[in-house]
DNA sequence: CGTAGTATTGAAACGGATCAATATCTGTGG
DNA sequence: CCACAGATATTGATCCGTTTCAATACTACG
């Protein structure tokens, strides 16, 4: 119902969650359609230098601008990356979900502030020894490099999402987004939205106000409905798609 | 000046443009702010796998949904990636200059269509050929993914840029994107629009009229100069910086 | 030198941004 | 457990800039 419902505080320390990387294989590699899942030994390369972080909800992981210590990869729990511009606006880059790969840096320092919206797990590791690995072992760097082609891709579809002038459309694209995602431990038609209207409109490029009009222009039409604020339900299947398709 | 201008006929055939990737380190690799070069011995592996081919001005390099049986990398000329949406839309999702690397496939096929603006020459390499070569030697890979990497963060600028709402100071990003990009071979102020403004509105989500506008109101305001319709010269620098880094 | 594609300019309309007021939710402390 | 306060979200009215439609000018290429 609410983002703290994403905690789950009784997971269990170190049975489940272990690393992986969410990403669409690289060219087809060779094996067509092949899951793009870490081998058992690449997983324990990973966990030999990895660290088990757990962050609450709203805790900063690392800020803009500082010393790119650590890439992470998360395991659980939803988080956000964003940049504060000088208009005072603040751009929401990303929301990371279970296996992405983020803290990617540029001339030593991280590219964005990432934060939690729900409490998380992640794994920790330090950027060196990553890179030292990676240098060693093609085999699982090629599993990077997979992971990296997949997010180029997301992000070219998120310039064409905001590249719509329609408010209605770009919350169907997203909402169509989060469902592709995150659709393995959903039944139906429920979609969860953990993070606040107000990072939905800073991550499409609008203002909350139209994100707000958005959603209510798509109840009101019968297509999705919100029975609450982090949870959509799409009522109208084909009447979605040809708004969250038809670019 | 014109799209001609580009083509110079007379460059010799093997001596110089040999495969190159354009791309910033991935997570400082390292050595710190190391140039991002191929070896002489990756350059000659890939030499090894890769084709050089000519393609005359507005040849379609490849189409979208088919086969993606092979990747290039661009050593000359100038091309473009494109999509046709559905509601007859075209939208631009790249311009590639010398040392840039495309031909990404989803599912083994092309997902944009890719066509020479000016003349260009390519180095085409059969994909199957270039991933066994990557899974193999992992320093080569690395320079991959460190293109990949700079690439992403280049589509998330963009994200950026079209999710601005004023046309003019997309303009300028726009232009100031290209200044970096070709930075080396010009002198002064001087940078040159190989692509027609269709294209650039397609490439910034807006409207042909649009980008004309805008670019008069540089051009009236004294900021940018647009001597003919292939060069732009920046003549108010501090303005021009306000506009396009102020996002 | 003419034609087709490309670019510019004008007028009207649509849609999102902004400002403002109100409603709802969340988490805290009484 | 409830009440309160601050944050979050909704709804309304107006403004501004881009889109669209339309007419004209320019450029490139045969």
């Amino acid at each position: 119902m609410t983002a703290a419902k994403h905690s789950d505080r009784k997971t269990p320390e170190l049975t489940q969650a272990e690393p992986g990387l969410r990403a669409a294989p690289f060219l087809e590699a060779g094996s067509i359609g092949a899951a793009p899942v870490l081998t058992e030994r690449q997983r324990q390369q990973l966990l030999e230098i990895a660290t088990r972080v757990r962050v609450p909800a709203r805790s900063v992981v690392y800020r803009e601008q500082t010393a790119a210590t650590w890439i992470f990869i998360n395991t659980e729990g939803v988080l956000k990356t964003f940049k504060d511009l000088r208009s005072g606006r603040r751009w929401v880059t990303a929301f990371l979900f279970p296996k992405d790969v983020f803290g990617l840096a540029k001339n030593g320092l991280y590219v964005r502030t990432a934060q939690a919206i729900t409490p998380a797990t992640l794994y920790r590791i330090e950027s060196h020894a990553l890179i030292a690995l990676l240098r060693r072992d093609a085999e699982l760097q090629f599993q990077f490099l997979s992971k990296v082609t997949h997010e180029l891709r997301e992000a070219q579809r998120q310039t064409i999402v905001v590249g719509r002038r329609d408010a209605v459309g770009r919350v169907a694209m997203f909402i169509q987004q989060l469902e592709c995602t995150c659709c393995d431990r959903h039944n139906a038609r429920d979609i969860e939205l953990p993070m606040s209207r107000s990072d939905i409109a800073s991550y499409l490029g609008l203002s909350l106000e139209s994100i707000s009009r958005a959603t209510a222009k798509l109840q009101r039409r019968g297509i999705v409905a919100f029975p609450n604020r982090h949870l959509a339900r799409i009522l109208d299947r084909a009447q979605f798609d040809r708004l969250s398709k038809a670019i």
